[in-house]
DNA sequence: CTGTTAGCGCATTCAA
DNA sequence: TTGAATGCGCTAACAG
C-alpha cells in the first residue's frame, strides 16, 4: 500500500493541511515544520496521487493554440489534431481555444498574444515566426506567469519553456543523406525549395541539408534555396522554371510546404524523374509517394506534437518539469511502404 | 460544467447507487429504471470521470510480461522499458511482473502461461513464438477472462485481443524499397538473414522484402533467407561464408537480431562495402550507422509498444476498446542523421 | 503559523 | 429492486 497524506501527517506529527502546504510549496509554514514533513515524505517514499489531486483541485487548464490560417495542408492537419485534443478536454481537464492568424504575419501573432488575459490562460502554444517582436511578446507572457511553448517552428533566444517539434537541422541532414544515396554517386544539381527563411525550421533544414551534401556528397551542387512563401502556385512556377532552365537538376528537396505545386511541376515534365524529398505526410504527399513522384517524405507527427504541448504546458503550469524522453518528437522517414 | 452522477440521479429520479449499477452494467435493476437512467445519461451527455472512478474503486491492474531471456539487445531494451513502466506503476495503478523464458522455446512460454492464476492477473503481454501450443495456451487464458496481447511478434489465429507491434510485411517492404534505391539500378545479389522462421514477424518481413524486390527491382536477386536463431556468432559465420563465396552480393538485409555478428563479418572484409539494412536501434546498430557500416536501420519503438500494451490491456480489462490511432506503432526508418 | 472540516466524482457496503 | 451513507487521496476554505 503506498503512503498517503494521512501517513505523512501522522509520521511528521502535523495536520493534513500542513502537509498539503508543504507538498504544494505554499507559504505560511515554519522551516522546522517544512523539514519534518519533507523527511517524512522521503522516508515513506511518498508520491502524490495526481489523479486524486486533480479531482480535489477541480483544476482545468485553459490553453490557447496560435496557428497559421490558410491552405497549408500540414497546418490544417495540425488544427485537426488540436480539435481532437479539444474532444478529450473533459477527461484531460483542459479548455482549449484555437486562434488562427495569417501565415508569416508576426504582427498578427503579437496582437493575439498581447490580447491574452494572463489571469485566465495558463498556457500558450504557438507556431512562431522568428522575429524580434514575437520574441518580445512571448517573453512578456512568460513574465506574466503564462507558460509558452513553441510548436513546429521554434523561437530561439526567447524564454519559451519548451519547443514541441523536431530537430530541424537533423531533419535537413536526413534529407541530404537520402538524396545523396538515391543519386548514388551520379553528379548533378539539387534544387532546394523553401517557404520562408523567416521561419527558423526552414532555416535549420536548409543548413543541415547543405552541410551533409558538402561533406559527404560533393558531387552534388545545390541550387537555391528559392523562397516561395509556402504557396503552391509559387512552388509550381519556381520548380518548373528551374527544371526547364537546367537539365542537370537530378534531385529536388522541398523543405517547406506547397507540395501540390511541386507535384504538378514534375508531372508536367515527364518522363524526367528527379529524386524528390519533401516534408510532412498530407493528402498530396501521400499520393505522390504512392505514384512514385516522391521518393521519401520526412514527417513530424503533429498529433504527438499537440499531445506533447498539452502535457508540457500542464506540467509547467503545475511547476513540474516534464519527462524529456516522452516529449521528444521523432524525425519520421516515410517511403510509400511504411506510410502510417 | 460537465454532468456528474448526481445530475443523472436527479434527472432520472433515482439514487446514486442505482445510477452506478446501470453505468457499470450490474444486475438488480428493473428495465424501466435502466431506461430512465440511460435516457438521462444521453440527454445530459454524461461521460464518466475515469480518474474519479479509479480513485474510488482503488483498482490496480496486475499485468504480466512474458519475454525472451538471452543476450538479444532489442529484448533487453524492451525489458528496460518494462522496468521503466514498473516505475510508473504507482501513478498508472498497475502492478507489473516480468517473466523471462528461453528464446524460441514454445514449451517454456506455455508453462509460464499455464501457471498464471486467472483470478489474480488481469492482463498478459507476450512475445509469442508462432506455434500451436502457444496459441492454445493463449486462447485458454482468454477463456478464463484474462486479457492477452502479443508484443513484437504476433500469434495469428489466436484470440489475443491486440497485437502491440509493427506491420512486419510493410517493414520488409520498406527495407526492400530502400535497398533497391540504394543499389540504384545496379544488378547483383542481396543476402537475407533471418533469426527464425518460427517467428511470425521474421516470416512477414522476409515475404514483404521479397515481394518488393520481385516487382520493383528485378535486377536484384535474393539469397536466403538464412536462419541464425538470432545468434550473433551464427550471423557472423553465415554472412562471412556467403560474402566469401559470392562476389556478386551487393546488399545485405538482416531482418532478425545478431547485428554484432553482421558488423564483424563486414568489417573483416573491407573495403568491400555492401548496402546494409538491419532492424532495431541498439548500441551496436547505432554505432554501425555512425561508422557507415549500416545504411539504414528499421526500428520499432519498444517504449511505445510497452506503454501501448499497458493501455490496451487496462482498457480491455475495463471492457472498453482502445483508440486505434494512439496504439498504432510506427515503422521507424533511421539513418545516422535522424537517430533519436 | 497550524488544524478542522467539507467536498471533488465515483464505487460500494449495508439496510430497507 | 432500490437507497443512504461512507470513503478513495487530496485540496481548500475557514477557524483558531
Amino acid at each position: 500500500m503506498r503512503p498517503t497524506v494521512h501517513d505523512i501527517a501522522a509520521e511528521a506529527g502535523v495536520s493534513l493541511a500542513t502537509v498539503d502546504r508543504v507538498l504544494n510549496g505554499r507559504p505560511g509554514v515554519r522551516r522546522q515544520t517544512v523539514e519534518k514533513v519533507e523527511t517524512a515524505v522521503s522516508r515513506l517514499g511518498y508520491v502524490r496521487d495526481v489523479m486524486a489531486a486533480n479531482l480535489a483541485r477541480r483544476r482545468i487548464y485553459p490553453l490557447v493554440f496560435v496557428i497559421p490560417a490558410g491552405p497549408n495542408s500540414f497546418m490544417r492537419v495540425l488544427e485537426a489534431e488540436i480539435a481532437a485534443a479539444m474532444g478529450r478536454s473533459s477527461v484531460e481537464r483542459t479548455s482549449i481555444r484555437i486562434e488562427t492568424v495569417p501565415p508569416f504575419d508576426s504582427g498578427a501573432i503579437v496582437r493575439v498574444l498581447d490580447a491574452l488575459d494572463p489571469q485566465s490562460v495558463s498556457g500558450v502554444a504557438l507556431v512562431a515566426t522568428d522575429t524580434e517582436e514575437v520574441r518580445i511578446a512571448v517573453d512578456r507572457l512568460i513574465d506574466q506567469g503564462v507558460q509558452v511553448a513553441t510548436l513546429v517552428s521554434d523561437l530561439p533566444g526567447s524564454r519559451r519553456v519548451h519547443f514541441c517539434g523536431i530537430d530541424n537541422i537533423a531533419a535537413g541532414r536526413t534529407a541530404g543523406n537520402l538524396i545523396g544515396r538515391f543519386c548514388a554517386g551520379r553528379p548533378g544539381k539539387v534544387l532546394v525549395v523553401a517557404g520562408s527563411l523567416k521561419l527558423s525550421d526552414h532555416m535549420d533544414r536548409a543548413s543541415g541539408f547543405a552541410a551533409v551534401l558538402k561533406s559527404e556528397f560533393p558531387e552534388l551542387e545545390i541550387i537555391g534555396p528559392v523562397e516561395t512563401n509556402d504557396d503552391a502556385d509559387a512552388v509550381r512556377s519556381a520548380v518548373g522554371a528551374a527544371l526547364d532552365a537546367d537539365p542537370h537538376i537530378i534531385a529536388i528537396y522541398n523543405l517547406g510546404a506547397g507540395n501540390r505545386g511541386l507535384i504538378e511541376a514534375i508531372a508536367a515534365r515527364k518522363p524526367r524523374r528527379p529524386a524528390v524529398i519533401a516534408h510532412e505526410v498530407t493528402r498530396h504527399s501521400r499520393q505522390a509517394l504512392a505514384d512514385g513522384v516522391f521518393d521519401a517524405v520526412i514527417n513530424q507527427d503533429c498529433g504527438h506534437e499537440v499531445r506533447s504541448a498539452i502535457r508540457v504546458l500542464k506540467a509547467y503550469a503545475d511547476g513540474l518539469n516534464p519527462l524529456s524522453a516522452q516529449e521528444r518528437i521523432r524525425i519520421d522517414v516515410f517511403l510509400k511502404d511504411n506510410l502510417p
